[in-house]
DNA sequence: GTGGTCTAGACCACC
DNA sequence: GTGGTCTAGACCACA
């Protein structure tokens, strides 16, 4: 579990650790029931305030990506998305025509784009759904 | 040229617009070389203050994608980015990543965001670059 | 005398034009005393308004650049600046700090800047001042 | 970071600012990741609207000269040109030949103009690109 | 009439 | 307290 912040980025600290957390469960760095760095800990090392740390962890466990138990720490959960299919994939679409925009401006062409995608899913194949 | 503000959306309105924008040049709803709704024509039909769409006017400017002209107006610019390959690369490189990641977290399968993906692509067909 | 307006600059038409005279007089290629196109012809031409040209030849007349004289037309001028040295000097110096500035922040070195300067400057050998 | 706002001159104020604050890198009397005035500051001090101030900045940020964040300020970033090279050269090179066809009107010698090329150069020496 | 600049003042997200 | 967003309204340069 190790977080770079990018100070020079526009993402704001809190979210680079949403991020950050999001990504290494999804690579599976961290696996179910690990238990994450304590915010003071991590507000430690990073040299960021703790109400950076504890509101990033705030929102992962409103997303349901984190069970936080007081005293204990900070776990991963089980994953289960409790949205419906069908806003699932609306928010998804969204985001893939976004990039599809900008890669049109970009004048990134069809192919490499294709390709940057299937290099992308190979590195999370493990873990999407089933 | 038609834009929908979602007033409820975290994006800005000003984002809104450059999204709008991008999209309709990318769909090739606008082409190269047509003009843009004027500023205030805009800011009538959208409801909105015209220095908000002036600063999205302003910013799709300095991306290249559109160019404005102090007393005729903004029109479609010739696309073709300034920004290296590697950059470029980079850039979207993350925008996947970020989907895959959300994906996994989402339980979306493998195959079903490939499909998504495909059909996305499939609508910006025309426009990609060579 | 073939002025190219580029409509996707920033910089207002009535300059380009400012600019292209200047320029063609500078490279010989327009030479003391030669008739400057009408405004109507080059407004025709260029497909703009003529004030847009009357302007620029406005303009390059209180500069002393051309001479126009009602009922005959617009000539080049000949060249002596009204300006003392010292005033052209920090005009001069103005100009070159600005480029200097901004090739440091474009990560050009100092040999490439100098090279680019020397290739400019041998352009316009032979129009220099004494 | 002394910054002097003229008034009387065409260039726009937040221009002026962008300005200063490039000089002063480039001349490196402000460093890479120090901090630049807050907006409300440098508003105060100059006596100029905070959101000119803001739009100085915001610009400064998107040409990659500081970042932004925030909650915290404003930062001097790193040098590093997204521009690819060729069209750095296109930018410079049309700089150089505004100032080479001015000179040329205002009756400058070559030796002159090759001179103070020089003196503005070494200005900058330590700075340059590798 | 077009976009660009500037001011003034409100509200919000971030830290 | 930091910068970012948005509104409202004035004035200017450009075509």
């Amino acid at each position: 579990m190790q977080i770079q912040i990018d100070n020079s980025s526009n993402r704001p600290v809190y979210q680079q650790i949403i991020d950050a957390v999001k990504r290494d469960i999804a690579l599976e760095r961290i696996k179910l029931g690990e238990k994450l760095p304590t915010v003071r800990q991590l507000a430690g090392e990073l040299v960021i305030n703790p109400n950076t740390i504890a509101k990033a962890y705030r929102q992962l466990e409103t997303e349901g990506i984190i069970t936080t138990r007081p005293g204990s720490g900070a776990f991963v959960a089980e994953m289960n998305s409790n949205i419906s299919k069908s806003v699932r994939k609306k928010i998804v679409i969204q985001e893939l025509e976004r990039i599809a925009i900008d890669a049109v401006h970009m004048q990134i062409s069809n192919e490499e784009l294709t390709q940057w995608f299937a290099e992308v899913i190979k590195k999370f194949k493990n873990t999407f759904g089933e």
